[in-house]
RNA sequence: GUGAUCAUAGCUUAAUGGUAAAGCUCCGCUCUGUGGAAGCGGCGAUACGGGUUCAAUUCCCGUUGGUCACCCCA
């Protein structure tokens, strides 16, 4: 876990607003749910299967003896929240959006913390209609756009559904024993992918070995297997991307790590970092059972905030401050001290910004934080101009000082800058 | 969780089984009413715990933390 620093905390702002506009045109409303709930719900909801889940999860018992966890995602938390609140009495569906952090206990290394913070949209209830599916992908991708970053690409597929995957399943698992306890010199997947025929076979599709990419590329493929209502469902969806034009590309070896996603996935990443998804989501119907619930349509995305400020800080290292409208207040002697501590709240109501280094005495080390700072201005008040009620205004730029009326000073900073 | 690797000042790096060095940054002085330069000075470190040893920052073990890969994921 890690502080987000000063230094950082414009990007951020940045990110945070550009999600906010974004979410607000498509009109998701903000949810915020506790960040610790039950364990049972990530459990259940998530999936006890789910390396999440079986892993990452932060849980300990309270006094009272229950168990709770950290949220390890956002998603099963708005569900609950929808069931609980009685949304489903809302116009439908029902479209939140969130932001906040998450946490997972598991090893950090690139892009990858134990606290780290998603945003995310999500349309849950009324129709399991593809046009939503759509939306969802569409406002992530507009989100990271409104940030100007460039070379984003959408990689989507469909996993199908309970009638259509197990069928799939089967298929590939078939396609790949005939690979699988070869010998050495014969071998044509990984190691981790012979393991992985039998507990989580569409994972091997997810395979970086050199080795499994070869052997992947005759491997049947998810879509040449969904039921009817999937591959419509699935049309739809890329008829609705057609209409508008929306770039992304088919990745029929795309698959999820949680239980709960049924039909479209799709990862949005960053086409330096292919291995780094800045997004990712789908489809989960089935997410409401967890709850004795029957399935409610749903669909969601996740984006992850450390990531995307990653490739920001690659395309532009400094977000410079805005130099304008800074003035620098500076005094001498005890006098002058306070004054320039009233004077400080004089210029409050405007919105020029003031800094100082009013713990330093001498006038030189004041100079020096103000140049560091880079103001426009700079204030000087000491014993005379205390005395005559006047104050010293300093352009830094060219070091042209004049005397003016300490009454007239807010006013006469105020036209300057406005030059 | 598995494997590899690393840990010296705020940052970047040096060195040694026996006083831990430098550059940058920061603070101050040269310059008691005027900044950017220069010179001088100052603050500041061997991650933690144990072992071997007269002596450990150095060698050994453990812990914690970082990095990388795997697993998995945002």
């Amino acid at each position: 876990m890690r502080d987000i620093l000063p230094a950082d905390y414009p990007y951020w702002e940045k990110v945070e607003k550009a999600f906010k506009k974004t979410a607000e045109f498509y009109n998701f409303k903000f949810i915020e749910p506790p960040i610790l709930e039950r364990a049972e719900l990530f459990i259940r909801g998530t999936g006890v299967n789910t390396d999440i889940v079986e892993k990452e999860l932060y849980t300990f018992k309270t006094k009272g003896k229950d168990l709770v966890a950290l949220r390890p995602e956002f998603t099963p938390s708005l569900i609950r929240a929808y069931i609980e609140h009685g949304m489903s009495r809302l116009p439908q569906p029902v479209k939140m959006c969130y932001f906040g952090p998450v946490f997972r206990y598991s090893a950090p290394q690139a892009g990858r913390f134990r606290q780290f913070y998603q945003a995310g949209l999500e349309i849950i209830g009324g129709e399991a209609d593809p046009i939503y599916d759509a939306q969802i992908i569409v406002s992530a991708f507009r989100f990271i756009e409104e940030l100007k970053i460039k070379k984003i690409i959408v990689q989507l597929n469909s996993i199908g559904c309970r009638a259509c995957r197990p069928g799939y399943r089967k298929k590939l698992q078939e396609y790949y024993r005939r690979y699988a306890s070869l010998t050495k010199t014969k071998r044509k997947i990984c190691k981790d992918c012979e393991r992985r025929i039998k507990i989580n076979p569409l994972r091997v599709l997810d395979c970086k070995n050199e080795l499994c990419q070869q052997t992947k590329e005759n491997a049947p493929v998810s879509l040449d297997y969904l039921c009817l209502s999937c591959r419509s469902h699935f049309k739809g969806v890329l008829e609705f991307l057609d209409e508008i034009s929306f770039p992304y590309v088919l990745s029929p070896h795309l698959v999820r790590g949680l239980d709960y996603y049924n039909r479209t996935v799709f990862e949005i990443i960053e086409s330096g970092n292919p291995s780094l998804a800045l997004a990712g989501g789908g489809r989960y119907d089935y997410l409401a059972e967890s709850f004795g619930k029957r399935a409610i349509p749903s669909a969601g995305v996740s984006l992850g905030v450390e990531r995307i400020i990653e490739v920001l800080k690659s395309l532009s290292p400094i977000i410079l401050e805005k130099t304008k409208d800074k003035v620098f207040i500076i005094h001498a002697g005890e006098l002058a001290k306070k004054k320039t501590f009233a004077l400080i709240e004089e210029f409050r109501k405007t919105n020029i910004k003031i800094f100082e280094a009013l713990g330093k005495e001498s006038l030189e080390s004041q100079l020096k934080a103000a140049d560091r700072e880079e103001t426009k201005f700079a204030l000087i008040i000491g014993q005379k101009e205390f005395y005559e009620e006047s104050i010293i205004l300093k352009d830094m730029e060219n070091g042209v000082q004049e005397t003016v009326s300490i009454k007239k000073i807010v006013e006469e900073v105020k036209k300057r800058l406005k030059d």
